[in-house]
DNA sequence: TCGTATCGCTACGATACCGTATCGTATTGG
DNA sequence: CCAATACGATACGGTATCGTAGCGATACGA
């Protein structure tokens, strides 16, 4: 009941060095593994062997392989740059280039499917691919929003459907059709939404 | 060497009826697996027990579990009705609105992600995944065609833009930010790879 | 320095899967 | 009707996986 007492409690906060060096570690190998072989290429056995770290100290730490799967997948949050160029074309195309660069080189577009699909199925992964989700499209929220206070827009936006139509023909370009993101594409993508935005008829 | 002599040859065209009944069996069945639990929800032996088709009788028809699989895939491709209303806008609605409900109600984009990524892995998949792609942006380039000799769009305007244009936000909305797609959706979203086919500025 | 928390190692048991082997039975087509 | 063919049932060997148990070694922190 009340904070402690006699037992030093092995205090989550500060973790002993030890532990902490296992769990990075075994987060490390585990997010690795995803990106080799998405979801479904990782195995509790092959974390140990790769990571060093015993597979009973893995279930030392997290109670199964699940767990340990959404605790790396927490650091798939990109945290993108929210661009400010002042202007909302300027902002759409910084942040789309960016997502563009990403789909390129950087890890996640790898493991997304793997979630995409498990998320089918499996609940807790789907409030997983939830939460990305959620943080993949607040970018777009705070750049429409700004451009609605300086007037560019009307104030029916909807951030959601941006992020469609500037994410959306590049997902499929990535997944899809598998063809490359030229600058030419983004800039024309991200012409469209603009249009879009600032249409008398509301998007949806 | 020639065409056949002594021996009957089981004769690949036309099939005794049992294994006939034994392929269809299992290839209905591996497909419903397919949907229910993607690529990795099929296993030979629950493939075995729910169609009644021994997993030896399996074996005899096909030489692997992979190869059973890209057989069950060929039954993707949805040949969609390609329309044909005698405008452009009025083609790219219809197969919008088709797209839109298929990805409702179909049983393909349940299980299309789980090929994804294994295309991202698996060169056999990927393989697949490409034919489907093709097939899937097939309308598409007729559609486009076909405008192009009424003179409603330019000579360079690209099929697969349109596609990406196109597809691209529904897909974003099945599998990414899991919103309906209703009919208003559709419209702007075809309203707005319209303008992109007419503009001056070609579309990459 | 010393006790405790954490660790590594090895070995389990249980399950699921792939693909093969054997052998007796049923269907088919001539 | 009869031989060839396809089939079902069962069992197997091999591998990979998840999780747990026991036990001795080690690093940490007071």
């Amino acid at each position: 009941m009340s904070k402690s007492r006699k037992k030093p409690e092995p205090n989550v906060e500060k973790e002993s060095p030890r532990v902490k060096r296992s769990r990075d570690a075994v987060l490390a190998t585990t997010f690795e593994l995803m990106s080799e072989g998405g979801i479904g290429g990782v195995s509790v056995d092959e974390i140990s062997r790769r990571s060093g770290v015993a597979k009973t100290t893995i279930y030392r730490h997290w109670p199964s392989r699940s767990a340990l799967l959404l605790d790396a997948c927490a650091k798939l949050r990109p945290q993108p740059p929210i661009p400010d160029t002042g202007s909302l074309e300027g902002d759409l195309l910084a942040h789309a280039a960016f997502i563009a660069r990403q789909l390129k080189s950087a890890r996640w577009p790898t493991i997304l499917p793997s979630i995409i699909d498990a998320a089918e199925r499996d609940p807790e992964i789907a409030k997983l691919h939830a939460q990305l989700q959620a943080g993949f499209a607040y970018p777009y929220s705070v750049i429409i929003e700004r451009a609605k206070k300086r007037g560019e827009v009307p104030a029916r936006a909807r951030a959601l459907d941006t992020a469609a139509l500037v994410s959306g023909p590049f997902f499929f370009r990535r997944w899809y059709s598998r063809e490359p993101i030229d600058e030419m594409f983004v800039k024309s993508v991200v012409e469209r939404a603009l249009e879009a935005l600032k249409a008398r008829s509301t998007l949806t």
